[in-house]
RNA sequence: GGGCGAUUAGCUCAGCGGGAGAGCACCUGCCUUACAAGCAGGGGGUCGGUGGUUCAAAUCCGCCAUCGCCCA
């Protein structure tokens, strides 16, 4: 360490994460520790990136499964397997686009007026500029991902691949075109697929209509929520069963205010409960009505347009938006004394996923995918197991979702994204389909005019896994890579993304795609309900990096990450800022305070053996709880052995033997705690890069960044006898402390203490380890006997129990009697209890006959054990106070 | 309407068949030469309710209640 270095860890008391985290992820780049070895005959260990969207900035859910994957991306760098953390975007169609328009409309623009080419001209622009900003949010939290080859779904391969598919898929017949009713964002005037329709709870209206009868006097009553639909209504249907309307069926209604002549027709569908019975029937707005329509062979009346409005075919009312024509309709209707009445109605509607407008079931000619055959081998895969969802939950929702595929609509009336392979003949209608642009039809016509639509853009993520690593060309990364190991994401894409990565992963690349899913789960604001931009309930990761700094916000993420959602609480991440804290502190301890020697592993003190069995123990659980994605568990794990263990017990009993006086000691506990220091560093460091970078960097010898040091095993021996000694010793040393505490013994005043054990080994345990006693709980052993005979010289001792024997701290000169009455008649019926429930079980004949023996057996001790406890106790009461009560 | 999940200390959450745990908050005492973002000690819970299975239930099963998430 320099000189410099040394002085500034010397005043700087607290941990401060701005003072040690810039420099690093510049360092580690400079260095290229983040790309795999070409060729290396290492186990390849990759996990690919959602890519996130290229408009988006770092959210709760990129931290909590960023973290999550750095973590695993890191330890399995630092076990020796060539590691590739994916990186990259996607073009995220809708949102690039209305980022883009916002822009041209800041201008006065609109993207008709400057045209398609310029519009891809200026959407590249836009992402050049900003489209960096989440990747650079990835590299603030310290993000191992391989920078150097970040891809992007409109990357000249990434298009290839796409094209590629969708040629292959059409080849197949699995991608078609046809005019069929899909979601219609009215505002960005493109077709989605079902899935990026939300569904919201809504208090909207149910109106009552009447439709009269055509031939005779009286109507027939039907409820709409949307009642500007009926100008496109061409039936009304009733349930076949109902005999209310057994007589209307067949006979016509005149359509209000339209004087269209429209059939009653029967049809099972209609439920007989809701509303009056009869339903109105309009196939071009409703999905339900358009298979209905189908059936019956209605016709199919389009009044909207696709921006929202109603068009020509809606006459008076013409040119109005929907929400006009709505109130307008209904006030007519009201006129003319054909609205029965309107009722609150609540129920739930679609609205587009990108920019919240309620979606138009709207009949348009539209490229779909049928997924049965795709689907086939995806389900098959996670039945048999191949690829494991964790938590296994998700494997249900996955499995259900691919059961009842629909067809998928993949074409976007968008500008930016991949313009479909398809080519129209001008001349003779031939659609051509083909990776590259045709130059001539078969009819030998040259007026080719390609599809204007772009794909969806899950349709391109879909082949992330792959086509990232270079497919449809021979590539060696795909050779080495694929398939990947693990896909950490949120559950809300499971159909969006993760199945469908699946299905593509199979069908083109051959194989799954990846071996486990980890679904993180979410994190909640702090009412319990999902962070909310519009409820200002949202929480930005960014500003908790800036307040508590990378580490300490990844730590207390991975805190969290455990198999259920959880709410978002300051609390955790200032926990994790505290152990970082104590951490840094543990490490200027050492750093400070040991000799000028190299980190060696040495164990001749029962401390020192006890702390390398606790290591080995730590370490062999912390990979046990990685391998099986018990990231909170690990958190906890570690917490507990830096913090409890390790600062609390080790440090502190290796101040003295460090501060003793003799040289020899001195360097081989100094050589001992930088290894012990450097092996911790290590464990820690996937959770919390860059203070662990930051130390180890400060300890004695030449070392390569951390990032490439080996991960503890674990696998070394347990030294379980070293183990229950110091547990004995720490026993001792707690009661102790918590006999002077409740005794009101000063800190000041050292007390002298004697120890009763039975058992000779025991004490010569404690014989030997004295001096360790006699430091950590501030008092003078004065002896350590087999019995209370033999101990001389303590008149009126306080007493407490250990196992296996008990303390005496006497009374005389330093104790308040009547705390020690309280605390002995405390102790006594808190025996009792831990008594009478051991005996209540083992006079419970069936206990005793159908509990495993050793169970019983152990049941049997504790009962021995508590009574001699409660015999020693209330011994102590009498003895200074009568007969204990 | 269907499915999934949760209900454990004041708060946020672990534990998921054999003696109720952590962090924060609270109480007591400490600026003990790594750390007051700290140290030592302590109090606090019929583990949502109710039935059942079991020698044994916070833990497994049923029902109910409340909350949340997803799908339609």
């Amino acid at each position: 360490m320099s000189p410099d270095s040394r002085q500034q860890l010397k005043t700087s008391k607290r941990y401060s994460p701005v003072d040690i985290e810039p420099k690093w992820m510049s360092r580690w780049l400079e260095a290229g520790l983040f790309s795999p070895e070409s060729g290396a005959e290492k186990e390849a260990y990759a996990i690919a990136l959602p890519p996130p969207n290229v408009t988006g900035s770092l959210h709760m859910g990129h931290a909590l499964n960023s973290s999550i994957q750095d973590l695993l991306i890191r330890r399995a760098r630092m076990q020796g397997k060539n590691a590739l953390w994916i990186c990259g975007t996607d073009h995220a169609g809708i949102a690039t686009q209305n980022q883009v328009e916002k822009q041209l409309a800041a201008e006065g623009l609109t993207r008709q007026q400057v045209g398609r080419r310029e519009f891809e001209k200026r959407a590249w622009k836009w992402r050049d500029q900003y489209g960096s900003t989440i990747i650079n949010q990835l590299k603030r939290l310290g993000c191992s991902l391989d920078y150097d080859s970040e891809r992007f779904t409109l990357d000249e391969g990434y298009v290839h691949a796409v094209y590629r598919v969708f040629t292959v898929l059409y080849e197949k017949g699995f991608i078609y075109r046809d005019e069929y009713m899909v979601n219609w964002c009215t505002r960005c005037h493109t077709a989605l697929s079902d899935l990026e329709v939300e569904h919201q709870e809504c208090e909207d209206k149910l109106y009552y209509l009447r439709y009269p009868l055509r031939d005779e006097d009286g109507y027939l009553a039907i409820a709409t929520a949307r009642p500007e639909t009926m100008l496109g209504d061409t039936a009304v249907a009733v349930n076949p069963g109902d005999e209310r309307y057994r007589a209307f069926i067949g006979k016509q209604v005149i359509l209000p205010l339209v004087g269209r002549e429209i059939p009653v027709i029967a049809d099972e569908y209609v439920d007989v409960s809701f509303g009056t019975g009869a339903l109105k029937i309009t196939p071009a707005h409703d999905p339900n009505d358009f298979e209905i329509g189908k059936k019956h062979g209605l016709e199919e009346i389009n009044v909207f347009s696709s921006d929202g409005r109603i068009n020509s075919s809606g006459g008076e009312f013409a040119g109005l938006t929907l929400a006009d024509a709505r109130e307008q309709i209904a006030a007519r209707l009201e006129q003319e004394g054909l609205m029965e009445k309107v009722e609150p109605y609540p129920h739930s509607v679609g609205a587009c996923y990108r920019c919240g407008t309620s979606i138009e079931p709207f009949i348009s000619l539209q490229w779909f995918m049928r997924m049965d055959e795709l689907a086939a081998p995806a389900i098959r895969a996670v039945e048999k197991g191949e690829i494991g969802f964790v938590p296994e939950r998700w494997k249900g929702v996955y499995l259900e979702w691919m059961r009842s595929l629909r067809p998928w609509c993949i074409s976007r009336q968008l500008w930016w994204g991949h313009r479909l392979p398809v080519w129209y003949c001008e001349d003779c209608g031939e659609i051509i389909v083909r990776e590259d642009a045709p130059s001539i039809c078969r009819c030998g016509s040259s007026e080719l005019r390609q599809e204007e639509d772009v794909l969806d853009t899950w349709f391109s993520s879909a082949l992330w896994p792959f086509a990232t690593l270079g497919w449809p060309d021979a590539a060696e990364r795909l050779e080495t890579f694929y398939p990947t190991n693990v896909l950490v994401t949120a559950r809300d894409i499971i159909f969006l993304w993760v199945a469908r990565m699946i299905m593509m992963g199979i069908e083109f690349a051959g194989e799954i795609p990846f071996r486990d899913v980890i679904i993180n789960p979410t994190i909640m604001a702090r009412d319990g309900r999902r962070m909310s931009k519009s409820l200002g309930t949202g929480v930005d990761p960014l500003e908790l990096i800036d307040s508590y700094g990378a580490d300490p916000t990844r730590f207390g993420l991975l805190n969290m990450a455990s198999a259920q959602d959880v709410r978002f609480s300051d609390e955790r991440i200032e926990m994790s800022r505290n152990f970082c804290n104590k951490i840094f502190n543990a490490g200027r301890f050492v750093l400070l305070g040991v000799a000028d020697v190299m980190p060696k592993q040495s164990a001749s003190s029962l401390a020192d053996r006890w702390i390398d069995s606790r290591l080995q123990a730590a370490a062999a659980e912390l990979n046990a709880l990685l391998d099986d994605y018990e990231f909170s568990e690990a958190t906890r794990l570690l917490y507990r052995f830096v913090w409890n263990e390790f600062c609390d017990w080790y440090v502190e009993a290796v101040k003295t033997p460090l501060y003793g006086g003799d040289q020899a000691v001195r360097e081989e506990v100094s050589g001992h705690l930088l290894y012990l220091m450097e092996s911790v560093l290590k464990m820690l460091h996937p959770f919390m890069p860059f203070l662990t970078e930051e130390l180890a960097a400060m300890l004695p010898g030449k070392r390569r960044f951390l990032i490439n040091e080996s991960f503890p095993a674990g696998d070394g021996e347990r030294d379980l006898k070293a183990e229950a000694d110091m547990e004995l010793l720490m026993a001792a040393v707690i009661s102790l402390r918590t006999l002077r505490n409740e005794l009101r013994v000063p800190p000041s005043r050292q007390a002298a203490a004697v120890l009763v054990m039975g058992d000779k080994a025991a004490r010569r345990v404690v014989q030997d380890n004295a001096d360790l006693i006699e430091s950590l709980a501030n008092t003078r052993l004065v002896e350590a006997v087999g019995s209370e005979n033999e101990a001389t010289a303590v008149t009126r001792p306080a007493v407490a129990l250990v196992p296996g024997g008990k303390l005496l701290l006497p009374l005389e000169g330093l104790i308040d009697v009547e705390a020690e009455k309280t605390r002995l008649s405390g102790a006594i019926s808190k025996k009792k209890k831990e008594l009478s429930r051991a005996a209540a079980k083992l006079e419970n004949n069936r206990f005793v006959t159908m509990a495993p023996a050793q169970i019983v057996e152990q049941e049997r001790s504790k009962l021995q054990q508590h009574q001699q406890e409660l015999a020693e106790l209330v011994q102590q009461f009498e003895r200074y106070f009568g007969i204990a009560g």
